[in-house]
DNA sequence: CTGAAAGCGCTTACAG
DNA sequence: CTGAAAGCGCTTACAG
């Protein structure tokens, strides 16, 4: 591949001339420009990113880490980092931890090392002191999904209002003993849906039953007992409100196979909008977040921050971003 | 962030021992190592690996070139090719082309010049000449779910098998009308899949309908709209086998809601064995493709066509990899 | 408007 | 075993 001597000798010129004549910052002859111009074509000549990268310190790359791409919130979210970061002209770099802060760790310093721009984390737990720390160091930082406080850069939803909003859906349609399964009560996340269903119940009058709610061990095995225990025991709810739609979905199939009817039977709710969702029968009434955009909103966020730390050498303040949800009803509710 | 000029300023020695000491490709005294590596530790010094890449040409990074991350097909294909290239110290550069060829051929562009190591295609069509030229280069390409020929390291299936196979089950189950939801005929995968399940026909000796044969025009209305004059029409099938799982869920919604019974009325069975086929009511037959494994399968070939070339300046020969599929009978067939 | 030089942070052939 | 120097391919302050 042609570099920018070969270019430079054969428009007779500098190297520094054609990188002028390039960036365009500094004035050249209308002349000399086409000459140079002429040789950028005959040898079809790219400027070398690495070099550039590392004169700039700017590799014009962002790195999206998730805990699980298989998990189906997350194609949609991937796919509005990509678009946007593409169309910007950066690189997306997939870093899929599992969960383990491990390999996060790992990975962030491997970043670092290659000069990426910027993170979005989606990742973020009681655990995620490096995420603060690299946000400390002036690494641009957008948090996705889950956060914690008003720190960082953050896109998400009010999931105290989710939660309460699908609540209240449940008891508009008449339900009474409405069930909530449990998500992992040590992310934030997770906490703030079941204030909404708590606040929803309080708000309506309803009496909160402890043994309506769902707590699993994290398998699917687990929440399929579960629903089993539930709807055997002695207080049958009439709704079942499930913390994600993967939840909701494995407690379907679980009524389904113990032969109640869904919704006569019981209203069974989720939170999320995953795409799966209006496939499964009866299709999914759940509470919409807006995926694609809220890594599309990530993606630009992420590098406005980028490019203001950059070109003015001046980090925005941080702003957390609240999208909005919306309520979708399908057949799974009355 | 200390640079290698700092730890060899701390340790009294030159930047080339600090290298040397690091790479070990050349003997460093002990003591004189032990120096270096205490003062890498005080200035917790992390070799720049854009500078490297400068050096080396390699930068340690491969892109996985997708049509559509949203297609439930491709997030486990993507976990295992993330899987493998960060066990292997690669980063992963996601791509995603929305099938579009000049989204594709700039993501070449850019990719080259930042130094990536090699591609991973889950994109080829007719109009590829521009993958085709790129490994012609000896850029390392490996073609993952789609291939031509073997001219190319290829991670694929038996599409002709496949179809075949499930064609077979079907008829097997006493079905003798088979409809056929043909994909993308002008994707070789696709006219393998419609080969197979023609062959079968023959071998079966059941005659074929060409009225069976739904063709639509790429929207989910479409099929849809496919199914209904399907069912309306004269000769009614027994079976559907679809191209694709995606397909046959659009197809076991249009008949649900025709009041159609599955499997009683007709068996409808896909081929791709998505996460989602599981979930739907009744659960879908397919004929499963190891995805995950296709992935990281696809990955260690890359990385081993990387390799050699690096290390030996030695492209291996290409390998088609036809991986296993299975057949998975749950109950929406007979 | 343009050239020569220094520098981004490494690695490595050369010399000793 | 180790240092000095050149080079990977750019960009940019400096000088003219």
């Amino acid at each position: 591949m042609a570099n920018i001597k070969d270019v430079a000798k054969l428009a007779g010129v500098s190297p520094g001339t054609v990188s002028r004549a390039l960036n365009g910052k500094s004035y050249v002859k209308s002349e000399t420009r086409e000459r140079i111009l002429n040789a950028i074509k005959q040898l079809d000549y790219k400027p070398n990113t690495v070099a550039q990268t590392l004169k700039a310190g700017y590799s014009h790359s962002i790195a999206l880490v998730i805990p699980n791409i298989e998990n189906p919130i997350f194609p949609s979210i991937t796919k509005g980092v990509e678009a946007v970061a593409n169309g910007l002209g950066y690189m997306t770099i997939l870093c899929n931890t599992g969960e383990s802060i491990e390999r996060e760790k790992k990975y962030i310093q491997s970043l670092m090392n290659r000069a990426v721009d910027g993170f979005i984390f989606a990742t973020l737990t009681d655990k995620s002191n490096h995420i603060y720390e690299l946000h400390q160091k002036g690494v641009p930082v957008v948090l996705l999904m889950r956060s914690k406080d008003d720190l960082i850069d953050s896109v998400i939803v009010d999931n105290v209002k989710v939660a309460y909003d699908a609540t209240k859906y449940l008891a508009s349609t008449g339900c009474r003993k409405i069930a909530y399964a449990m998500g992992d009560q040590s992310l934030k996340i997770y906490k703030d849906r079941f204030k909404g269903y708590m606040d929803a119940l309080r708000d309506l009058n309803i009496l909160f039953h402890p043994e309506l709610v769902m707590y699993e061990s994290g398998s699917e095995e687990s929440l399929y007992g579960v629903t089993r225990n539930l709807v055997s025991g002695l207080s049958k709810p009439d709704a079942i409100l499930a913390s994600t739609d993967n939840r909701a979905i494995i407690i379907m199939r679980a009524l389904h196979d113990f032969g109640i009817k869904i919704p006569d039977d019981i209203s069974v709710m989720g939170i999320d909008n995953i795409p799966v969702g209006a496939m499964v029968e009866p299709p999914l009434s759940t509470v919409a977040q807006p995926l694609y955009q809220m890594g599309s909103l990530a993606a630009n966020k992420l590098i406005s921050l980028i490019r203001s730390k950059r070109d003015r050498n001046n980090m925005l303040p941080p702003e957390v971003d609240v999208v909005k949800t919306e309520i979708i009803i399908r057949q799974s509710t009355r």
